[in-house]
RNA sequence: CGGGGCGUAGCUCAGCCUGGCUAGAGCGCUAGUUUUGGGUACUAGAGGCCCACGGUUCGAAUCCGUGCGCCCCGACCA
């Protein structure tokens, strides 16, 4: 993309309104626009990112079994009132009504809406388990929006849920999906960390919020020491094999939020304990009948009887990802994107846009990294150098081509974004670096 | 939902207390000169229903009332 021609409006100042940096910079580098208290348009270069994201999410959910479905944003209440939660909602859920007076929302959640969908078609024990996601916007009337996209009233979210037949089932599916998140964060460039929550009336250990570190997340975290050192790519474990010894290794380190750090119970010293900061980006848990059981999903098993499906449920915050991995990873000048949610691996800045020669070998060293595939930035502007250069680290691109007077030698300088590091080479050399990275 | 703050140019803000010339600055934008590797300098421009409605007054961005919007702290939350 040339960026002569693209949609970026960056802000040279902070604007009033954002006070926290992943909001700053988010407006700053043009990745988002508010339309009003925790809503936002998603501009070119932001909607890449969540684009990414979206599909790393998809990726990682695919591969361990799990189904995509689309449901409707807009709901029926009746649903609602069925399970019970259409009282105890409260204002948080947005009411609407439609022309003919019928009781709408916009739906917060889907636990309703997709036990209704399973429980109208599947009859048999033979048909789970199952697990059904979908990457759909939510709204929540949250009385007090902040941190920009972090806690927006609209957001996007992939939410699964498991249907199994036992309890024993619904533990296997929990730890697939606790693998799967594991290994999606850490896809992204993340350290995510999971951590025991609340899982409300039922109990148990079924219930994790995943945390990815962040020095200006919202909450203060404990967590062991080794949890610096794991790496969920590279466990030799797959979807399909007996998942228990893995999920044990994984909650058996321990890690807490301050809320519910308990000191001395940590199995080592508290001294030694990583003191962080963290923000939840998602959350599994299981709960059981809680929703089969209202809404009548059940399924006949083997011996001829009605079985109350059990039922868990993952969500990501994918929205919420983008601001929390711009919290994560960015410095005085701008954001710094992990490769894998980049939206675009190289900038390729021209600082000779007015001289012809030059012109054509920045041209020229564009239209090669198309054809090899590498997603490129061209800033091809007639600015300042200066502008080019803040542009870029503003807008975080991991690798910034930089041609300028040493464009007629044949040399470029090759810039990494997040070490700072800048070598001068060949274009030659440049090429392959970014192009075999 | 309790407490606080703010709405003036695209952005950041001054002016308001103590009402009165034609409503200002910096940045950005347009044109030109300049500069040419870290948001260059100069010149000339364009750009405003001073959040809305009502009131007080000879006169309101400024004072008063009501409403709306946005932000911050807390409670709540993915």
């Amino acid at each position: 993309m040339r960026l002569s021609q693209y949609f970026l409006p960056t802000l040279k100042e902070n604007p009033t309104e954002a006070q926290i940096v992943s909001h700053r910079l988010m407006l700053r580098a043009g990745l988002v626009r508010q339309t009003s208290a925790g809503i936002y348009a998603w501009l070119p270069m932001g909607y890449r990112v969540l684009r990414k994201i979206e599909q790393i999410v998809r990726e990682g959910q695919d591969e361990a079994g799990a189904q995509e479905v689309l449901m409707p944003t807009i709901q029926p209440a009746e649903l609602w009132q069925q399970s019970g939660r259409y009282e105890v909602y409260g204002k948080e859920m947005l009411r609407i009504k439609d022309r003919h007076e019928r009781e709408m929302l916009y739906g917060p959640t889907n636990e309703e809406m997709i036990t209704d969908i399973f429980r109208t078609s599947v009859k048999t024990y033979r048909d789970v388990p199952k697990n059904l996601y979908h990457i759909q916007w939510k709204f929540r009337d949250e009385v007090r929006p902040r941190f920009g996209v972090m806690r927006g009233r609209e957001f996007l979210m992939k939410d699964a849920y498991s249907f199994d037949l036992t309890k024993e089932g619904a533990r296997i599916s929990y730890q697939k999906m606790f693998l799967s998140y594991l290994r999606i964060f850490a896809r992204m460039g993340l350290q995510a960390i999971p951590m025991q929550a609340d899982t409300g009336p039922i109990g148990g250990d079924m219930s994790h919020e995943f945390i990815i570190l962040a020095e200006t997340g919202e909450s203060g975290v404990f967590c062991h020491p080794d949890w610096i050192k794991t790496d969920p790519l590279k466990e030799p474990v797959g979807y399909n094999d007996d998942l228990n010894p893995f999920f044990e290794k994984y909650t058996s380190l321990y890690a807490a939020t301050d809320e519910k750090h308990k000191p001395g119970a940590a199995g080592i010293p508290d001294s030694e304990l990583l003191q962080a900061r963290g923000i939840e980006v998602g959350h599994i848990f299981y709960f059981g009948t809680k929703y089969s059981q209202p809404l009548g999903a059940k399924v006949t098993g083997p011996n001829g009887d009605l079985i109350t499906l059990e039922m868990g449920s993952y969500g990501i915050g994918v929205s919420r990802l983008v601001g929390a991995i711009i919290e994560a990873c960015h410095d005085e000048a701008g954001i710094i994107w992990p490769e894998a949610v980049a939206p675009y691996k190289v900038g390729l800045l021209n600082l000779k846009a007015n001289d012809a020669a030059a012109t054509k070998i920045c041209d020229e060293i564009y239209t090669m990294l198309q054809q090899a595939g590498v997603e490129v930035l061209y800033d091809d502007r007639d600015e300042r150098a200066g502008t080019k250069f803040a542009d870029c680290d503003l807008v975080g691109l991991p690798w910034q081509i930089i041609g300028g007077r040493g464009l007629d030698k044949g040399m470029v300088e090759l810039k990494n974004r997040k070490s700072g590091e800048r070598t001068e080479i060949s274009i030659e050399d440049a090429l392959n670096k970014v192009i075999g990275k």
